[in-house]
DNA sequence: TGCGTTGACCCTGGA
DNA sequence: GGTCAACGCA
C-alpha cells in the first residue's frame, strides 16, 4: 500500500474520532484500509478492550490482513481477541454461540452451510414436491428471489400476503417449503448468516443487547456494498453508544444486484443522527493521469454523492487502449504488453504487479491459453473456488454427515459417490422412510436395510452405513485423519483415476491440498473443530486464497479486484454487451453500476493502465461466433482523449486484399517509438517467431460465398478437405467449408 | 436397476 | 466446451 509515512489531517481526524458515529467517504486509493487499522489501534491505545471491538470486512482476506496488521501494532494476544471478520464469519459465530443452549430457528450449533450447490439440489426437491415441473428448470431465478428476500428480510409469512401473480405465489411457496426443509436440516443458507442472526436479535432482545454492550466499537469497510439485513445488524449493535465507523465509497458500490443497499451510505446521517462526516479524496495510489480517467468517466453517473479524487502524483504515463480482432489477438497483446513490463530485457515490473481484469469469467480462457504458450505463470481467482470443486464438495459430505446427520444434500451425494451401486431406486427406498417420520436419512437407510427393502444394494448400504456411523463416533478427531479414513473406505482416489483419466491428477492434487488444509485448520485455528472446519470451508472464496508475494500474474473479475491494487493493470473485454454487460444497457441504473465497476479496475492500477477490447469474440465453444461484434464501450470513449493513447485499426469497409499475413484493416498501429525488444528477438524466441498473430492467413480475406454472398474471413480451422473458415456476411456469422468459398481467398 | 450416452441449453457478478 | 436431465442399453 502507498500510503504516506504518516496521516494527513482528514484520516487523522478519522483515526482520532471520538465518539459517536461517523462516516468516512473514502475515495479509492485514499488510504481507508489504512485508516481502518489505525483507527483499531488506536482504540486500543485508548485502554478499549480488544474483544470489545467488533470490524467487518468485505472479504475474508481483508479481515487476515486487517488482524495481520493489528497484530504487529499491538501484538497476537490482542489482535487475536479482536472480533475481524465478514458479516457472513462473524454471522456464523454467533449464530454458533447463541444456539448453544436452545438452538437458533431451530438449529443447533452444528448446523451446517448450504452453498448455492447445495441450494439447487434442496430447491429442486422442493419443487418436484410441489409438482411445478416447469419452475424446476430454472431454480435460479427462484433462489435469486429468495436470496432478495432474505436480504431484505421477508420472511416466507410476509412474503406469502403480497405475491401477487400466480409466478410470486408458487416462489412465496417454495419459499416456505424451502425453508422448512432448510430448518428440517439444521442447515443455514449463505443470506441466512445474516438474516437469522437479525431475526435472532428481534426475536431475544436481550442476545442484541448483550451484543451492543459487548461491543462498544462497530466498524464496517466496504459500506457502500451492504444489503439492508446487514445494515440491521449493524444498527442493533450500535444501540447504545452509536460508536458506529463506517468507511465506504459510493462510486464503488458493485453489488446492488446482491442486495447491496445504497441507502445505507446515502442515509447513514439520518440513520444515525448526529452522525459525523470525513472526507478522503486525497488519492496515494494512482498516477495523475489514471486518475483523471477514473474521474472522468464516473462524472458520467448521475446517481451519487459526488466527490473528486486528487493526488500529488506524476501524470504519468497516458492509457493505452488496443482494439485486437478477437480474443485470441486481445490475449497476445495483453501478453506482449505484461511481457514488456516485467520479463523483457530492462523491465522493472514484476509479474506480480500485473493483472487482467475482465467482466466475465469466461474471458478468461483465451488469456489462459496466451500465457501458457508464453510459459508465463499466472494464477486465475474465481471461477469454481476450490471448496466448491467436485472433489473436495464430495469428501466434505461425509464429514457434514458426521457433524449432522440430518443434512440431506451431504447424504443424496455421499450416497452413490463413488459409485457403488445405490441409485434412484435405493434413493427412492430412503426417501420413503423420510417421509414416513425417520430422523434423518442415515436412520432412513438403517430402517430400509434392516426391512430387508434394499435387496441388491444391501451391503454397499452396509458398508457407508458401517463409515457413517464410525465418522459420527469420531467426529471429534482432526479433519484430516477423518479424509483419509473416507480416502481409504470408500476407494474414492481408485474410483476418480478410473472415471476421468485425464482430470485424475489434477484431482489428486486437490485432494491433497484439502488433506493439507485440513490438518492445518486442526493445528492452527483458534477455535478448531469439525463445524468450524466446515464454515471455513464454505465461507472462503477463491479470492481469499490469493497469495502475496507469488510471482505471476493475476486473472480476475473486475468484481474480485475489489479491494486490491497493482503496478500495472489490463482491462480486457471492453466491449458493448460485454463491459458494460449486456443485461444492463437498457437499464440506465445497471448501466451505472457497470460504469462503477469499470471505475473500480481502473483505479486498482498504480502506475499503467492496457484497456483492451475484440472486434469479434466466441461465444460458447469454439463454433460459431455469437457474440456481438466490434464495437467499444463506451467507457473508453468517455476517457478523454489527450489521457488515452489508441491504437487502433484504421476501419475500412473491405478487408485488405494485399496478401500480408495480418490483415491492414485491423492492423495496430505500429509503435512510433521503434522496434519493441521483441521485434528485435533478443528475448524469447517464440516472441520474434509468433509476431503479432498466430492466426490463419486468410483471416481477414473478403470471401463469396453462393447462398450467403460476400463475406470476411474471422478465423479458420481444420486443414486440406477439413478446413473450414468462420465467416462473417454481414452482420450473420457462419462457419462454411473452405471449398464453398471462392474469390482468390484460399491462401493455405 | 444402474449407468453411460445423447442432446438441450448455456455464460454476468459472488458470500 | 461444460453441465444436466432424459433415454435406452446391459
Amino acid at each position: 500500500m502507498s500510503s504516506p509515512v504518516l496521516l494527513n489531517s482528514a484520516q487523522s481526524a478519522a483515526v482520532e474520532h471520538e465518539r459517536g458515529p461517523l462516516l468516512v467517504l473514502a475515495g479509492a486509493g485514499s488510504g481507508k484500509t489504512r485508516v481502518l487499522t489505525e483507527r483499531v489501534g488506536r482504540l486500543l491505545e485508548r485502554r478499549v478492550a480488544p474483544d470489545h471491538v467488533l470490524a467487518f470486512t468485505f472479504t475474508n482476506r481483508a479481515a487476515r490482513e486487517m488482524r495481520e496488521r493489528i497484530e504487529r501494532r499491538v501484538g497476537q494476544e490482542a489482535a487475536r481477541r479482536l472480533w475481524v471478520g465478514t458479516f457472513h464469519g462473524t454471522g456464523v459465530r454467533l449464530l454458533r454461540r447463541e444456539s448453544r443452549p436452545h438452538g437458533v430457528a431451530g438449529r443447533g450449533p452444528d448446523f451446517v452451510i448450504y452453498d448455492r450447490e447445495d441450494q439447487e439440489g434442496l430447491l429442486r426437491e422442493v419443487l418436484k414436491g410441489m409438482g411445478l415441473n416447469e419452475e424446476a428448470a430454472r431454480p435460479g431465478e427462484i433462489l435469486g428471489k429468495i436470496s432478495d428476500a432474505k436480504s431484505a428480510l421477508v420472511t416466507p409469512e410476509e412474503a406469502m400476503p403480497v405475491a401477487m401473480t400466480p409466478f410470486q405465489r408458487r416462489v412465496s411457496e417454495a419459499y416456505a417449503f424451502y425453508e422448512a426443509e432448510l430448518r428440517k436440516r439444521s442447515a443455514f443458507d449463505f443470506d441466512d448468516l445474516i438474516a437469522q442472526v437479525v431475526w435472532l436479535f428481534r426475536a431475544r432482545p436481550e442476545v442484541a443487547e448483550y451484543y451492543a454492550r459487548r461491543f462498544e466499537h462497530v466498524l464496517v469497510d466496504e459500506y457502500q456494498d451492504t444489503n439492508h439485513a446487514q445494515f440491521r445488524i449493524v444498527e442493533a449493535l450500535g444501540q447504545g453508544h452509536d460508536n458506529v465507523f463506517v468507511v465506504g465509497d459510493d462510486d464503488q458500490s458493485i453489488y446492488r444486484w446482491r442486495g447491496a443497499d445504497i441507502s445505507n451510505i446515502l442515509e447513514f446521517e439520518r440513520a444515525f443522527p448526529g452522525a459525523a462526516v470525513i472526507r478522503l479524496e486525497q488519492n496515494y495510489r494512482s498516477t495523475g493521469n489514471i486518475l483523471a480517467a477514473a474521474n472522468a468517466v464516473i462524472e458520467n453517473n448521475r446517481e451519487r454523492k459526488g466527490k473528486r479524487l486528487w493526488c500529488e502524483r506524476e501524470a504519468g504515463a497516458s492509457l493505452r487502449f488496443v482494439l485486437a480482432a478477437d480474443e485470441s489477438e486481445e490475449a497476445q497483446r495483453v501478453v506482449q504488453f505484461i511481457h514488456e513490463r516485467a520479463l523483457a530485457p530492462g523491465a522493472t515490473g514484476k509479474l506480480s504487479q500485473c493483472a487482467v481484469l475482465y467482466r466475465t469469467h469466461a474471458q478468461s480462457r483465451a488469456l489462459e491459453t496466451e500465457l501458457r504458450h508464453r510459459q508465463i505463470p499466472y494464477e486465475l481467482v474465481g471461477g469454481i473456488s476450490f471448496y466448491q470443486r467436485r472433489e473436495v464438495k464430495d469428501l466434505l459430505a461425509y464429514l457434514r454427515l458426521a457433524v449432522n446427520p440430518t443434512d440431506a444434500a451431504a447424504f443424496w451425494r455421499a450416497l452413490n459417490t463413488p459409485k457403488r451401486g445405490l441409485g434412484d431406486a435405493v434413493r427412492a427406498r430412503i426417501e420413503g422412510r423420510l417421509q414416513a417420520g425417520a430422523p434423518n436419512p442415515i436412520e432412513a437407510m438403517r430402517a430400509a436395510l434392516q426391512e430387508g427393502a434394499l435387496s441388491r444394494g444391501a451391503s454397499a448400504a452396509t458398508a457407508l452405513l458401517a463409515l457413517l456411523d464410525e465418522l459420527h463416533a469420531r467426529a471429534a478427531e482432526p479433519a484430516d485423519v477423518l479424509l483419509r479414513l473416507v480416502l481409504e473406505r470408500t476407494g474414492y482416489l481408485d474410483w476418480i483415476a478410473a472415471e476421468d483419466e485425464r482430470a485424475a491428477m489434477e484431482r489428486v492434487g486437490n485432494i491433497e491440498e484439502l488433506l493439507e488444509a485440513a490438518a492445518a485448520f486442526a493445528a492452527l485455528a483458534p477455535e478448531p473443530g469439525l463445524a468450524n472446519y466446515l464454515a471455513e470451508a464454505s465461507l472462503l472464496t477463491d479470492a481469499d486464497r490469493v497469495e502475496e508475494g507469488a510471482d505471476r500474474v493475476l486473472l480476475l473479475t473486475a468484481h474480485n479486484a475489489k479491494g486490491l491494487e497493482f503496478d500495472h493493470v489490463i482491462v480486457a473485454g471492453l466491449e458493448e454487451g460485454l463491459f458494460p454487460h449486456a443485461s444492463s444497457l437498457e437499464v440506465p441504473s445497471e448501466l451505472e453500476e457497470e460504469r462503477r465497476l469499470f471505475y473500480v479496475a481502473l483505479t486498482r492500477a498504480r502506475q499503467q493502465v492496457l484497456l483492451t477490447a475484440a472486434a469479434f469474440r466466441h461465444r460458447y465453444s469454439a463454433g460459431g461466433y455469437g457474440g456481438a461484434g466490434g464495437q467499444v464501450s463506451r467507457f473508453v470513449d468517455e476517457i478523454p482523449a489527450e489521457l488515452l493513447e489508441r491504437e487502433e485499426p484504421i476501419r475500412s469497409s473491405r478487408a485488405s486484399e494485399n496478401g500480408d499475413e495480418y490483415p491492414e484493416s485491423w492492423a495496430p498501429r505500429r509503435e512510433r517509438r521503434g522496434p519493441r525488444d521483441w521485434e528485435r528477438g533478443t528475448v524469447k524466441d517464440s516472441w520474434a517467431s509468433a509476431g503479432p498473430t498466430t492466426r490463419s492467413a486468410a483471416v481477414g480475406r473478403e470471401v463469396y460465398h453462393e447462398s450467403f454472398g460476400r463475406g470476411i474471413v474471422m478465423a479458420a480451422e481444420g486443414q486440406g478437405d477439413t478446413l473450414r473458415y468462420t465467416v462473417r456476411f454481414g452482420v450473420r456469422i457462419k462457419k462454411v467449408l473452405a471449398r464453398f468459398l471462392t474469390e482468390g481467398s484460399h491462401v493455405d
